[in-house]
DNA sequence: AGGCAGTTGAGACTGAGTCTCAAGAGCAAA
DNA sequence: TTTGCTCTTGAGACTCAGTCTCAACTGCCT
C-alpha cells in the first residue's frame, strides 16, 4: 500500500493518456524520487540508480524527468544554484522556499495570503498565471544564532586585499 | 551629466574600495548595460560589444559583470530560462517580474504589500531575507488576445544562434 | 630600472543538459 | 509467423553558458 505505488499508477494513467508506456526504467526512477528524495539534481538521481546497480542512462533520467514534469507529479525549481533541482509534487501542495547562503539549507513554506496578493496583481496587470516561483534568499535561524556570515570566502580576500593598501 | 556617467563614477567608488582600476574596459561594459539594456545575457552583451567594434572578450564580460553584482549595480536573475540573464539596478527600485511563457515579454513590477508579507514569513521562520527572487510564469494580455499557445521559443534561439556565430 | 599587483584575451576546459542513431521491445494486422 | 509500426533505450557525440589558465601587458611604486 505504499504512497510510491500509487504515484507510478498515477504515472502510468498519465503516460496512458499520452499513448505511452510505463517502463521498467520509469518506474524505478519514479520510486526512487518518490520514495527518498524531496529537492534532488537530475545527476543525483543518476548516481544513486548506479549506487543501486539499477542500469538507467542518462539520456533516460533526463526523458523521464520531463515526462514528470509535464505530467504534473514533479516540478523543475530554481534554488539560486546554476543548475535545475526538482522536487516531487504530492496532492497540489504548492509552496515556496526560504534558502540560506550560509549553509545551503532550503525551509518550504506556503502562504495562502501571499498567492492571493499575486493573484490580485496579475489580475491587475491582465496577466493570466500559470505557476510561480518565489525564493528568498537570506540566512537561517542557526546560522544567525551562530553569527556565521554569508560568502566568507569574498570577505577574506576583501581582508586580504585591505591588508596590501595599509601596507602600501 | 548622463546618468551613465554617474554610474560609471559609482562603479569607480566600488573598484578603488576593493584596490582595483576602472579599466577602459569596464567603463565601456557599464556604458553599455546602462545605456540601453534591461534585461539582458552576458553572450548579448559580448555581442552587442563586437557589432560596435569594442575589443572585449567573453572572459572580461563575465569577470566585470561578476564585479558589478558584487557592487550591487547589477542583479542575476532567473527568468525563466536555463541561464542567468542580469538587470542593472537603478537607485533601489527592487521589483520582480511576469513572464510570458507565449512571447517571451517581461513585465516587471513592484509591490509593497507583498514585500511586507515575504518579511512577515521571514520572522515567522526566523530567517534573515537579504535578497528575494520571485518570477510569475503565464500568458501576458497581448498574448491572450491572440489566443496564442505557450512555448515558442524563437525569440530566444535567435539570441543563441547569434551568440555561437560569434563564438569562433 | 626593477618589482609587483592588477588586467587582459585566447583558448582550453567543465559540466549540465540535449540530441542522434542504431538496436530492441511490444503489439497488431496480414 | 512474418511484417510493419511506434515507442523506448543506452552510448556517446554534441551544445553552450560559464570558468579557468596562462602568458603578455599596464601602470604605479620604490
Amino acid at each position: 500500500m505504499p504512497a510510491v505505488e500509487r504515484e507510478i499508477g498515477r504515472f502510468q494513467t498519465f503516460l496512458q493518456g499520452q499513448g505511452l508506456k510505463l517502463t521498467s526504467e520509469r518506474a524505478s526512477l519514479v520510486r526512487e524520487i518518490f520514495a527518498t528524495h524531496y529537492h534532488f539534481e537530475a545527476d543525483e538521481l543518476l548516481f544513486k540508480m548506479k549506487e543501486k546497480s539499477v542500469k538507467i542512462s542518462r539520456a533516460t533520467i533526463y526523458r523521464t524527468l520531463e515526462l514528470l514534469v509535464k505530467s504534473g507529479m514533479v516540478r523543475r525549481v530554481h534554488l539560486g544554484e546554476d543548475h535545475y533541482h526538482y522536487e516531487h509534487v504530492t496532492g497540489n501542495s504548492h509552496h515556496d522556499h526560504l534558502i540560506c547562503t550560509t549553509c545551503g539549507a532550503v525551509i518550504e513554506f506556503h502562504d495562502p495570503a501571499l498567492e492571493a496578493r499575486q493573484r490580485e496583481i496579475c489580475e491587475r496587470k491582465r496577466f493570466t498565471p500559470t505557476f510561480h516561483n518565489l525564493q528568498i534568499l537570506g540566512i537561517c535561524e542557526a546560522c544567525s544564532k551562530k553569527g556565521e556570515l554569508p560568502d566568507a570566502p569574498d570577505r577574506v580576500k576583501m581582508i586580504q586585499l585591505g591588508a596590501l593598501q595599509l601596507r602600501k
